[in-house]
DNA sequence: TAGTAAATGATAATTATTCTTGTTCGTCAA
DNA sequence: TTGACGAACAAGAATAATTATCATTTACTA
């Protein structure tokens, strides 16, 4: 009750042997759908294209493949989402790694990234506030833990 | 039934006026309680140590008054919010202007930062994958809109 | 093609956040 | 002081976002 693998189906294929994930229908549509939703989309904005396609899928489905996506390197977070909202009182001028593993966030001063944004400027009329720079990688606890 | 007006609460309250808040009693113990939590707390973890010193205060007391120190500058938050999880397939290197109004996402070419990091060094330890930016700021649309 | 582990769908359960309403508190003028 | 007014609060209901559970189906491998 599918169409037959077609060509078109190759790329995507490819891509899951790449990634080591298992090519599903569902994750096909999926991936197909965020290549042409070219924003920033939310699960339930995905889940809601999909849904045209696939009407029977489950946004469980939606979020487990937007996941694994994410953590096998084919989606990226846009900023990332610790689950809930995080706030520091720290004023001092730095930014943060991000263990893209275990999501513990550390403080990294900014003389210490090695890099120096110049804020105040205007991009396109957006009026600059600040930069908040994500060193995104794998925390040394995390490298001791797995070694996969 | 609380301990008088103190030399101690001389900052706090000039700290109030600065940003245009009135000081309330509640949000002097949040504030001083978030000066001593020097990581990065979310507001269930602010909520519980407050909830020791101010066993009636409500949750969304909290939520209310942290976002209220967002808006008026008194705290940061650490990667922006957006409500729900964010992602993109785009894989050229780009970076992200997110309006702290509506924060509405843009892209933004990681040339026309000018900012060059360099990743894949290692920090302490920290096996760098990436890094994401997100240039803070008010959007176009924002600034015509309001002017306070 | 059968066996097996992984993936899916349905939905319950959790977690996170916001809204609503009635009450209290602080301030300012009579 | 006293009384009105608006901001802030508490309590808890309501909503939104995400994850977990489990029976069933599907995809890869031998």
């Amino acid at each position: 009750m599918q169409t037959s693998p077609s060509v078109e189906t190759r790329p995507f294929r490819e891509l899951c042997a790449d990634h080591g994930l298992t090519a599903t229908h569902q994750r096909q549509v999926l991936y197909e759908i965020m290549q042409r939703m070219p924003g920033h989309p939310s699960p339930e904005e995905v889940y809601a294209r999909v849904k045209k396609r696939i009407p029977a899928i489950s946004l469980a489905t939606v979020y487990k493949n937007i996941h694994l996506f994410v953590e096998k390197g084919v989606l990226k977070e846009v900023s990332m989402h610790h689950g809930s909202l995080r706030v520091e009182l720290n004023s001092h001028l730095h930014h943060h790694m991000v263990c893209s593993r275990c999501k513990a966030i550390t403080d990294i001063e900014e003389k210490d990234l090695g890099v120096l944004p110049t804020p105040g400027r205007l991009l396109g009329g957006f009026q600059v506030e600040r930069y908040a720079i994500d060193v995104i990688g794998i925390c040394a606890a995390c490298q001791k833990a797995k070694h996969s």
